[in-house]
DNA sequence: ATATAGTCTATAGGAATAGTAGACTATTTT
DNA sequence: AAAATAGTCTACTATTCCTATAGACTATAT
């Protein structure tokens, strides 16, 4: 399962895409809309503000808004920042790599590969979606075979 | 990233998969072969025992034992016991599912469905895994194309 | 009897997660 | 310039989960 934290902001960046080009998005309303608590929320917007994904804007009418079209987004890159490894065991992560303690060759490792396999067809997956493919309703009974 | 405790206990099965067949392994020996503290794996031994994984006998000569044959058992089985949901989001999640209150009509959306696909994938290849399987050296590089 | 080896109860430190409070700063509109 | 709006920053807290550990107890085999 993912984080809270990491679930809030896909949905937050979710709500900032529906409404792209439509001008900044107050914190309040998007807490309100996607369910988050304020004060969190507004922790985790100037962390994506950090990586690059929302800019503000200050004072009246202002708010957040997506820098980047939703297409540009992939969920990989969200879920990369906002929680830990994609791997199940340490020795078959790739950013978080660590040698196994067990192994001899790990190059041989059926458990090893396993995991790793795994990791890399989530990882394909999730960067096979982008923001705007989840705007669209039914999109996957619809792109689905 | 898997518990630790679900990290033991897969590589504790495997330790007794390797050895099927020639009678009980001490909780010792499954220690210092798996890099895993002791009183730790004991604890993990007796849920698996719990759990209907292994049997254990007493006194000199005694240890813990497979009760199935090592191609009986999945991964899927044991990290469904060991670890969280498989699901990322809550919605997606099937045994551990909760309903999502941003969704009017869950079954249109494309958030929700993405995550359960992944979530199924997840799952089935995970079933598809035994620990006979992993006992092999190189098992998934004679395997895969 | 005695040594061996699993079982049970209880506890505990630490990290990560999730959330809160309140003062402060920048911008826009009047 | 003043007032309202809205984001920013610092600090704190509560709780849960993870990862263990200690030690006394019980059952079995020889």
């Amino acid at each position: 399962m993912l984080s809270k934290k990491a679930q809030y902001a896909i949905y937050a960046l979710v709500n900032l895409a529906r409404k792209y080009n439509e001008g900044p998005v107050q914190i309040k309303t998007i807490a309100e809309e996607e369910h988050i608590p304020r004060k969190f929320l507004e922790a985790i917007l100037i962390e994506l503000k950090n990586l690059g994904f929302v800019n503000s804007k200050k004072g009246k009418g202002g708010g957040y808004y997506l820098i980047n079209h939703p297409e540009d987004i992939n969920l990989l890159t969200i879920t990369r920042n906002f929680n830990g490894p994609l791997g199940l065991i340490p020795c078959a992560c790739v950013v978080s790599y660590e040698r196994c303690e067990r192994c001899t060759d790990e190059d041989a490792c059926s458990i090893k590969m396993m995991f790793r396999e795994l990791r890399d067809t989530t990882a394909d997956y999730l960067e096979g979606i982008n923001l705007a493919n989840l705007l669209e309703d039914n999109y996957f009974l619809n792109n689905n075979p």
